[in-house]
DNA sequence: ACCTGAACACCGTTCAAGT
DNA sequence: ACCTGAACACCGTTCAAGT
């Protein structure tokens, strides 16, 4: 009778809009963008493509919710430190979710406004208060940090996504795109020439940190000469 | 006579791939990224939708090079001053472009390591090296340049998309985000409910130069830190 | 109130057939 | 070599009809 039970209670989760939003991650996880479609989704949570509908306004209200679940929960791992720590944390924690879900970064930046983005705002912009950042230049300050991780993190997860294309590992590909770079025009493109054997061997992940503690040493000359 | 020879020039003008590429910008411009469909350009080119392969592989392609025709007369309408000065035309030069051609910012992102990202790369970098910053850290200051530059600018131009789509202008629209921030939760949102206010009648063009000058400042810090 | 699934108006892409 | 346009296999979305 337990099996009764436990048949009946599974019957009995009807659809709803956290498990349309949990099913579309899983499927947005391993097919990419092209992978949700009303008809798969529909088909993996056994009914019509019409009932998804009455939960969802359109397939961009999906793409947000979907986009906000993996965000909330990303941001909600964070523990908090000394305020360059946290930040370092965020957008360390941002990159990488980005990275196993490359759809968040094109969903990301056609959801301005939208709930994931005020997610990420806020718990930058709570780090830039406790900096010390005089009110006048704190927005500035957070916008820019957003700027930076959401469009590194998306380039990046981008390349990832590019490479898989490809049906390379991520080393084959940087190889194939430093040898493409060190071939072009010496005349047009010596600076890309240049960093063409620096590409090779390179660490996005630790780039893209560098460029964060690029920005927060910005920061602290904005505050330091404002103070002036 | 001239009449004639007109006419005759005029239908040997046949499909070629600079047209299409052409006519591919103005229905981006004009109908945004939905707006670009092969059977749209093929009936603006008078022909068949299959015509469009043989000068064109697929849609990715087609978004790719009509991106680049963008970025390259960006780029090339640049007068080179001082290093910094010349960067902060690249950037308002390219966050210009994709205010006006939105389209451009996700097309962007979706083809990185493409020409139109090398163009970026390349123009960047070159200021990069004259202001003497070492080579092992030019990579990481151009790209963190890039990322912010195409970050923000694609972030601003989904802005300005998604007010579009709600029929309002700019103002409207920045004061509909300033209301809904402010009414927040205060416990839960504390630092976007303070920057409500401040969103309301910011110059996103500006907020966008101080960024840049905020990583030029980093960019500087650095400098002067791996020669001591 | 919630779900079904056929139907509608589109897509990108292909390909035999033409010139 | 280049173009035509019908055809294919999909989409997101709607909506009468069911429970």
């Amino acid at each position: 009778m337990v099996k009764k039970q436990r048949s009946l209670q599974r019957r009995e989760e009807s659809l709803s809009r956290d498990s349309i939003i949990e099913a579309s991650v899983a499927l947005l996880d391993s097919g990419g963008e092209d992978g949700l479609t009303f008809r798969a989704l529909s088909e993996r949570l056994s009914t019509g493509p019409g009932a998804i509908y009455w939960h969802i306004a359109d397939k961009s209200d999906l793409l947000t919710a979907a986009c906000d679940s993996v965000v909330a929960r990303t941001i909600h791992e964070i523990v908090e430190t000394t305020p360059e720590e946290t930040i370092r944390a965020i957008a360390a924690g941002l990159f990488d979710a980005i990275s196993t879900h490359p759809w968040i970064g094109s969903a990301l930046t056609s959801a301005p406004g939208a709930s994931p983005i005020v997610r990420i705002v806020e718990s930058i912009g709570q780090q830039i208060c406790q900096l010390h950042v005089p009110e006048t230049h704190q927005w500035t300050a957070a916008g820019a940090l957003m700027a930076f991780i959401l469009g590194v993190s998306s380039q990046n997860a981008a390349n990832g996504q590019l490479a898989r294309r490809q049906n390379l590992d991520r080393t084959d590909f940087l190889e194939a795109l430093s040898t493409t770079w060190s071939q072009l025009d010496p005349e047009e493109y010596p600076f890309a020439r240049s960093v063409a054997g620096r590409i090779r061997d390179h660490d996005d992940r630790a780039d893209f940190l560098a460029g964060i503690d690029l920005i927060l040493m910005g920061i602290e000359s904005m505050r330091l000469r404002s103070q002036a």
